[in-house]
RNA sequence: GGCGCGGUACCCAAGUGGUAAGGGAGAGGUCUGCAAAACCUUUAUGCGCCGGUUCGAUCCCGGCCCGCGCCUCCA
């Protein structure tokens, strides 16, 4: 099914193929890592995740890079405080990057592109600008864009700067710039910095630049999408634009997708307002890992997605729905044959999961065929009008919206492990929940056990002993389920 | 000031020019030793407010109110 995405430099929706027939070309603008990624972060991370899952499950190939800024002026800054190499610095960063996005089970792209191994690309990409009379170098030995040499600036997110003065806003820091608006594509560097030499002269980056020349370096000079935050989209995208097509004379991204902010209770989440929250705050506040992700993708990428802890608490009781209908399904026992309806409703319900994800990727519209499907089910089965050959039809289903949305498994013993050794290595155990703790010293052995003293215990009917380790399993956050095919439980 | 977005039930949140998906929560019921899970019933004559277009508007147009984002580093 064809995706129809919309597009923001056209400003409709666009239909999403591969250029060259063969595989998708996209590139993600990925972290900047001076320190722990926060959930606004991830939820760009996590829909461009349901993108490319949703691209994959349409059965296209998919060549997706994302870089990881490991030097930029704040690096620098805090590596310097810290009194150690930038690579140095980065590397906790980006391991817990990579952490997290485990923990949030978002897919690895196909090739990572760091920065600070792709410094040739960029001297030669500014040599050529610098030919082309589109560069040139102030007297400290940074280098700028020509903004003048670059007319359809502003064409991605529609501004239009032609009224902007020169000198109007003059960054004192940048007094050597020819004109205000012009960029940074290599900074000199001050005493003591991290600095590379190369041809054009001894200095680091401008962020722009990396994400054009590792974009060009593996998807080639005009590739199908470019996606990231809404904030990326100026300045630092319509430089890339500007420094790239000025460059190839080519246009560089076909197809531009922006992810909508995060906002927390209303507002814009920062550290000042203190409402700024990472994936291991949330963990170790007792949240599940699949609810993060869950809470982070239910609502479409063009739309504000207001982040409240209720959010993460009703999608963990989605999640809880659906795990629970699954286990059903598969613990079963049904009779041959199936039910005309129930065929029909599957079918019905994988086409309109299907075509809704295709609209501009609308996760919430995506998830209503799910879970009526799922009523349907648990209905037929109440009643005694569901067979085999009904539960075969269903488990495609389930398969396909978690092809996307993966949180059906439940994987969520570990991340939240991972978090709490964290919080231990680093001196952050009062931050755990308490039950968590508590949570996490009861092994599912000892869990085990007290299930099957339950059952011997209900089977000589003493009731009150068995409410008594159903009580003290509950507070542990195991809960119980009694069921025909023999006792179920789950950690909360 | 410029650009843009949103205001749908108790909460979250889709959606369409023809009469409001889904999730969570609440209430009542079925089942159960009791629970849990599941199911059934129930919860917006209403979609910020006021006009207009239309046979008909929550959805289109205009005005207004409220909230938010970007315009500077930022996912």
């Amino acid at each position: 099914m064809t995706l129809r995405l919309y597009n923001t430099l056209t400003g409709q929706l666009d239909a999403l193929e591969p250029a060259d027939g063969k595989a998708l070309r996209m590139y993600a603008c990925g972290p900047t890592v001076y320190d722990y990624g926060h959930i606004g972060n991830f939820r760009t991370f996590l829909e461009v995740d349901v993108l490319r899952r949703f691209l994959r499950l349409s059965g296209m190939v998919v060549r997706h890079v994302k870089n990881i800024t490991d030097v930029d002026d704040k690096i620098i800054r805090n590596a310097a405080v810290a009194g150690v190499p930038i690579g140095e610095y980065t590397r906790q960063y980006v391991d817990a990057f990579f952490e997290d996005l485990e923990s949030l089970r978002v897919e690895r792209p196909e090739t990572i592109a760091r920065a600070t191994e792709h410094i040739p690309q960029m001297v030669g990409l500014i040599e050529k600008l610098a030919a082309a009379g589109a560069a040139y170098k102030a007297e400290d030995g940074s280098w700028y864009f020509r903004l003048a040499a670059f007319p359809e600036y502003g064409k991605l997110s529609k501004k239009d700067l032609s009224g902007m003065e020169d000198g109007a806003r003059v960054d004192v820091d940048e007094y050597e710039k020819d004109s205000a608006r012009d960029f940074a594509l290599w900074k000199a560097p001050k005493p003591g910095e991290t600095s590379w030499e190369t041809v054009i002269g001894s200095g680091r980056p401008g962020w722009h630049i990396e994400c054009s020349a590792m974009a060009m370096e593996y998807l080639g000079e005009t590739f199908d999408l470019h996606c990231g935050g809404e904030d990326l989209m100026f300045p630092h995208h319509e430089n890339e634009i500007a420094q790239s097509e000025t460059a190839t004379h080519k246009p560089f991204a076909r197809h531009w997708m922006h992810v909508r902010f995060l906002l927390v209770d209303g507002r814009k989440m920062s550290k000042s307002e203190g409402n700024f929250y990472t994936p291991r705050d949330l963990l170790l506040k007792g949240f599940k890992a699949s609810a993060i992700r869950l809470a982070l993708i239910s609502v479409p990428y063009r739309h504000p997605l207001n982040f409240t802890f209720d959010s993460l608490t009703d999608a963990s009781k989605a999640i809880d729905r659906l795990r629970t209908f699954r286990v059903r399904l598969a613990a079963g026992v049904f009779a041959a044959g199936e039910h005309p309806a129930m065929q029909e409703a599957a079918a019905k319900a994988r086409q309109e999961y299907l075509e809704a994800l295709a609209n501009d990727l609308n996760t919430a519209d995506a998830m209503a065929p799910v879970f009526e499907l799922v009523r349907a089910a648990n209905t037929a089965i109440d009643r005694g009008q569901f067979f085999a050959g009904d539960r075969e039809a269903i488990l495609p289903v389930l398969a396909d919206f978690d092809a996307v949305f993966d949180v059906l498994e439940d994987r969520d013993a570990e991340p939240t492990r991972r978090a709490i050794e964290w919080a231990k290595a680093t001196g952050r155990v009062s931050e755990v929940a308490p039950e968590l703790l508590a949570a996490q010293s009861l092994s599912d052995e000892a869990i085990e056990a007290l299930v099957a003293e339950r059952t011997a215990a209900k089977k000589a009917r003493n009731f009150a002993r068995a409410d008594a380790i159903r009580n003290e399993l509950a507070e542990m956050g195991v809960i119980l389920e009694d069921s025909r095919d023999g006792v179920r439980w789950k950690r909360k």
